[in-house]
DNA sequence: CTATGGCACGGATT
DNA sequence: AATCCGTGCCATAG
């Protein structure tokens, strides 16, 4: 009964061509952002293709009365928690239109050419509805100047300078984006960064009282793991301060852009942090973790797409030199959007399977991912596996907690075990060799090789047991959080 | 002698 | 077919 999923029979997924194959595997293994490029081309030079306001299902194009989902496309509703509930959300407006005046275009056109176009524009709209219409422009500097951190490089007072206007109307601006998600995007430093994390964390939840200290007095000390004197700044033992570190070690990121890779961040230096919205945003029904998953599959546009009607009957009137072209023309845009219905559909047949094998992971975190293999999810589906290879790669997965991660991570087969090390280490009364921590693991059911461990304990840069101290300092292998030079990747570890 | 890192091989995965 | 990953063997550091 599980297999039973209205989605099976959604209208207009007719027989496929080749072609029509080839475009949906092609359309698949592009993120949202990517799609919405591609779709606006297409819009640009395809008279045949409209993007109609109205919003449709982008499955079966029914109109939409109302938000949400679809009630003959989105899969099953029910009030198992085991039941996802998936849909396509039309309603992200992903448009790439900053709405600035053309004589401010050309300072940002250039800009956003950069890798931070993306971060710039998922800020700038959550920002727009508070946005004062006159300060868009000031809001477009500043996100165009970010950092591959997500910080501001040039001064406040410049900006006010540059557009001459006080620096109360660009710190208000600044503030607004400081809000927004990434929190903290857009500050000076890492140490305002943090302090406006601190901030926004404190109205949901109960942060210790001296963070707020050592954030701002204790920065420089912070960066140097000098905890004695910490301690001794904000009045607290040694071991308190640690327990403060670890939290804002923990909630906190000096470098807001990077926050959403969250712990995969060890990304190689080839791949200068590009920031991504995300694809599909998880969310539980109620807040109670009885309650069955939300997913939205973020479409990169609202309204529908599809065949201009008018453009159809216009072609039996059409002069007969062009009548080739724009049966050409109508074709291409037909098949656009059958392809971009599948890849939705798609999409949500997958979710629907990884967020109802993977909802402890996604719940409780890494400690509880189900170590699952494309392979296995392609044969449930019945589909090819490369059609899953294709549909997670390049994917953003949004959370319940608000953590971003990358779609792969859902088929991380090691990711488990190493969190169990982890955690193992974290709770050792004294250093575990790796042998002992071979036989911990076996007592908790998973086998693995003792060199295993060793490499698992690289990747998660964690000391040899004879490098790690006793006790007092178990923090030592969690430093070079806040130093940003330390990117480097577990092989190389020389002595 | 023990614990760990390097290299490399083979099987699984994509 | 290409790549990634776990593992075994061996050298080396402590």
């Amino acid at each position: 009964m599980l297999q039973s999923l209205t989605i099976h029979q959604a209208p207009s997924l007719k027989p496929l061509t080749t072609a029509h194959l080839a475009q949906t595997m092609s359309l698949l293994e592009l993120n949202c952002f990517e799609l919405s490029q591609k779709i606006q081309s297409e819009l640009a030079r395809n008279p045949a293709l409209e993007l109609r306001e109205e919003r449709c299902c982008p499955i079966c194009n029914r109109p939409l009365s109302v938000d949400g989902p679809c009630p003959q496309c989105s899969l099953p509703k029910s009030n198992l928690p085991e039941e996802p509930i998936v849909f396509v959300s039309p309603s992200t407006d992903f448009r790439i239109n900053y709405d600035y005046d053309e004589s401010e275009s050309d300072t940002i056109d250039e800009r956003t050419a950069s890798s931070s176009e993306d971060l710039a524009t998922y800020v700038l709209r959550q920002i727009m509805l508070e946005l004062d219409p006159e300060d868009r422009h000031i809001a477009a500097f500043i996100l165009t100047n970010l950092n591959d951190d997500g910080l501001l490089d040039i001064s406040p007072a410049e900006i006010a300078h540059y557009y001459h206007i006080p620096l109360t109307r660009v710190e208000n601006v600044r503030h607004l984006i400081q809000h927004a998600d990434p929190i903290g995007v857009g500050s000076k430093s890492p140490q305002e960064a943090l302090l406006v994390q601190l901030e926004v964390l404190k109205e949901t939840m109960q942060v210790p009282t001296h963070a707020f200290t050592i954030i701002n007095d204790g920065i420089e000390l912070l960066y140097h793991h000098q905890f004695d004197k910490l301690s001794r700044l904000i009045g607290a033992s040694l071991q308190e301060t640690h327990k403060i570190v670890d939290f804002i070690k923990n909630n906190l990121n000096p470098f807001p852009a990077r926050s959403h890779w969250g712990d995969i961040h060890i990304g190689e230096d080839s791949k200068p942090t590009t920031y991504s919205a995300p694809d599909v945003i998880i969310n539980l029904l109620n807040d109670s973790i009885e309650s069955p998953f939300v997913v939205e599959i973020i479409s990169p546009f609202s309204g529908s797409l599809q065949v201009n009607p008018l453009f159809r009957q216009a072609l039996c009137q059409a002069p007969p030199e062009k009548i080739e072209e724009w049966k050409l023309d109508l074709e291409r845009a037909d098949l656009l959007v059958k392809c971009i219905q599948q890849r939705a559909h798609t999409m949500m047949r997958l979710m629907y399977h990884l967020t109802k094998l993977q909802r402890n992971f996604i719940l409780f975190g890494d400690g509880y991912l189900n170590p699952i293999t494309r392979a296995s999810i392609a044969e449930e589906l019945g589909v090819h596996e490369s059609t899953i290879s294709r549909a997670v790669s390049n994917k953003v997965v949004q959370l319940p907690n608000g953590h971003l991660i990358p779609m792969e991570k859902f088929f991380d087969r090691s990711l488990q075990i190493r969190t169990m090390i982890k955690q193992i280490i974290d709770q050792e009364p004294f250093p575990y060799s790796d042998n002992e921590i071979v036989d911990i693991l076996k007592q908790k059911g998973f086998i693995v090789a003792r060199r295993t461990v060793a490499k698992y304990r690289a990747m998660e840069k964690i000391l040899p047991s004879h490098l790690r101290q006793k006790r007092t300092c178990k923090h030592s292998h969690e430093k070079t959080i806040f130093s940003r030079s330390s990117k480097q990747v577990s092989t190389t570890h020389s002595e």
